[in-house]
DNA sequence: GGGGAGAGATGCCGC
DNA sequence: GCGGCATTTCTCCCC
């Protein structure tokens, strides 16, 4: 592709917001909340809508750099190569692409308004819990799910047959240490704010590292074993494609 | 574009392990680690030559689905729409894209080894006060950086002028409470590992939140100020550019 | 806008 | 492979 017919495109696309994608042979220069830098090679560039930067390798599926929305982007001609300048004054991050050549340009008005649907989250995991309370142990009393007070943000709250109060932690992923220690934060803070002496904890995830099993034994926690349910509306024009895979 | 020409020159990519770029009209169900639909919208997706794949929106630095590295994509007609079905059967993870309208499609051989040299990272904030001992606070002498024993990985390991020893946790954004309890947890091992009664724990960074301060003192730790250290070699060739940008 | 916490997190490194 | 942890994390939600 013509190098004055990609500047050409570019700036037109640019002006009229469309999405950017080209390819090509590139060196990039980062310095912002950390610097880095690229050597040589052919990448994917993407300039999205809201001025969205991405930049993909061929392998991966982080972008090995990126520039957030509400940045500007521009090209400019410096010590012979065209080199594409993003900047984002309010964030002080500064990023160019020094562009060796050009593999493709393409530029797109597209049309998208819609949010993704997901259901298997940690939140959906609470709310299990909370209208089957069976699942967490036998005479257990719920109070609240996803508390956002000032004792904490609190997955799911509530008795134990014997009236103690019990704060449960969900996650979705195998429990380790970080999920124990948060726990243990959370039970802390309710006995301070209640002047309690004795508040359960209970960790319910699909599986638990032995190290973390250790971790809450020490703080005379306990682990449920509870899966994220992962089903989203029955009527679902999918479903039965998906009942099948997940066969 | 033509779908027939669209479905050959994307099996012939696939077939060739080629990067795919292509934009459309589409909608998108996902079943795996969890569960999502995606209604109709135009889309960017890019099929990496290691088999990842990305859906991106028009906004947004994330992508809203996508599939990991060595999955397999493969185009099939279904119900009168074209759909391009990713499998994942070791994570036993699926992605059926349906494509009502297509806006172009590129394939692309792309070369690129280089690997991104990153400055400023919570490693380099550890190694700066390794080197730099005094930043810590007078007197500290350092005993071992990036520590991974069974008794955690820690930051920065040393002693204080009375020889009390001293763990130092390092983060390069503002310290909240998740760092808060992760120092307090590496204190209450390293304590028990080795019978100390005190240890003292020092949490650097270059701000911390009013509610994480409230829990450091807490503990009886101590909060230092310090920044990450963002500066790459001084002979790179960029580096005059960049010192010109941070002025 | 800042703080707190999840994420289909991903990626890196060490065992 | 799992485990522990950082990330230019990003995103959402609530204050």
């Amino acid at each position: 592709m013509d190098e004055g017919e990609f500047v050409e495109n570019f700036n037109r696309a640019i002006a009229g917001s469309e999405t950017i994608v080209f390819s090509s042979l590139c060196s990039i220069n980062y310095s912002g909340r950390a610097e880095s830098r690229l050597e040589e090679g052919d990448r994917i560039i993407i300039i999205k809508s809201d001025k969205t930067l991405l930049v993909h390798q061929p392998t991966g599926s982080n972008p090995i750099n990126y520039m957030k929305e509400g940045s500007q982007h521009a090209l400019e001609q410096n010590n012979g190569f065209l080199v594409l300048k993003s900047r984002n004054p309010g964030a002080k991050e500064y990023l160019d692409i020094c562009i060796k050549q050009i593999h493709f340009l393409r530029a797109l008005s597209l049309s998208d308004s819609k949010k993704l649907q997901l259901a298997g989250s940690e939140r959906d995991m609470a709310d299990m819990l909370y209208n089957s309370p069976e699942l967490v142990e036998p005479g257990f009393k719920p109070l609240s799910r996803e508390e956002h007070t000032k004792y904490g943000f609190i997955d799911l709250f509530g008795y134990d047959k014997n009236s103690c109060l019990v704060v449960v932690e969900c996650k979705r992923y195998a429990g380790d240490m970080k999920a124990v220690s948060q726990l243990a934060r959370y039970v802390k803070r309710i006995k301070r704010a209640r002047g309690l002496t004795r508040v359960r904890g209970i960790l319910a995830c699909p599986r638990i590292s032995p190290a973390a099993a250790h971790m809450l034994a020490d703080h005379g926690f306990k682990f449920i074993r509870v899966n994220p349910p992962k089903y989203l509306e029955r009527d679902s024009l999918m479903q039965k494609n998906l009942d099948e895979w997940n066969k």
